[in-house]
DNA sequence: AATTAGTTCAACCGCCAAATT
DNA sequence: TAATTTGGCGGTTGAACTAAT
């Protein structure tokens, strides 16, 4: 037997609300403060809804200090780059974004952003199967072939990463995966921009951002895996495949302690338990200490 | 002008974990 | 300690809107 209702659903308002009903939550939240009891809400404040629809409706409608569309160059990077690192996390997501929701940011992801980057990764691969005719490797070319012309340099900078040329795209994983797979940090460049996730302040961690009037499109001028947090994988090759697929192996080869090191803190940021028991599996093989399990203090 | 196809986004669903009883 | 309640989250749906034919 499952558990019981949060509220009677046959009783209560469905479906959109109308202005009548964003006054009368608007209201009492204005009048009680923070909601302390979301289920008990509804009949305090007189209205025929659901208490967890009324907090929906509060959190991702009616807070005065929500923002709607409009996202910057900025935002779309963030977004990218944290999804990228730790996949469809929305709400940490959001919680970088000042004003943004995660509801509003999964839907922006889902049906604008994720289009973008595929149109991206999709042109820097046409770029790589005409225009650098001979070249065995996507990286080897990246690396060889000095930057051409803007539309073309976003393409060739679109790397899809070692570890997704074989099958991590088709990891069960979904999006994050295949994602991740195809846009990861693949090298050490210095930045034009790129984004601390363990800062607590939102945007403002972003260093030498290309303003609107400099960078029209982030997808033309900047490389775009130096959006993919290069401090926090210590620069080497890292991605979402990894982390979900071959996790242990690959990035438990490497010698750097320190990129070890923020690996592990990282993957213990984000996935506290499935990343416990895969740090026990890979210490059979690797001499890897594991750290603690549980969410990063910046992140709660 | 009518129809169809595609897109957007608010809202819902179901699950999980923490808090409470 | 176990059962129940609640808050929070990510995935999904469907109505409304827009563009294309």
């Amino acid at each position: 037997m499952g558990r019981a209702p949060c509220c009677d659903k046959a009783s209560v308002k469905r479906g959109p609300w109308s202005p009548e009903e964003d006054e009368l939550l608007r209201s009492y939240v204005r009048s009680h403060g923070a909601v302390s009891n979301w289920i008990a809400l509804p009949q305090k404040a007189g209205l025929n809804r659901c208490g967890k629809s009324c907090r929906l409706r509060w959190l991702n409608y009616l807070r005065p200090d929500i923002k709607h569309g409009g996202y910057t160059e900025q935002e779309d990077m963030v977004i990218c780059s944290l999804y990228n690192s730790i996949g469809s996390r929305w709400s940490i997501i959001a919680s970088k974004l000042p004003g943004r929701t995660d509801n509003d940011v999964k839907n922006y992801w889902n049906t604008k952003l994720k289009k973008k980057a595929m149109a991206m990764h999709h042109q820097q691969q046409h770029y790589h199967h005409h225009g650098t005719a001979g070249r065995g490797h996507a990286r080897a070319a990246t690396i060889a072939t000095p930057p051409p012309a803007p539309q073309s340099q976003c393409a060739s900078y679109m790397q899809p990463s070692p570890a997704s040329a074989s099958s991590a795209v088709t990891t069960a994983s979904g999006d994050a995966a295949s994602f991740g797979a195809m846009y990861s940090p693949s090298h050490q460049a210095a930045p034009l921009g790129h984004y601390n996730v363990n800062a607590a302040a939102p945007l403002a961690e972003f260093s030498a951002m290309p303003t609107p009037a400099a960078a029209n499109s982030w997808a033309i001028n900047m490389a775009f895996e130096d959006m993919f947090l290069p401090e926090l994988v210590g620069g080497g090759d890292f991605s979402q495949a990894d982390l979900f697929g071959g996790f242990g192996a690959s990035l438990l080869q490497a010698q750097d302690s320190r990129a070890q090191s923020s690996l592990q803190e990282l993957s213990a940021c984000y996935f506290p338990n499935a990343q416990a028991e895969m740090w026990a599996a890979a210490a059979d093989h690797v001499n890897v200490k594991s750290p603690g399990a549980g969410l990063c203090p910046s992140l709660t």
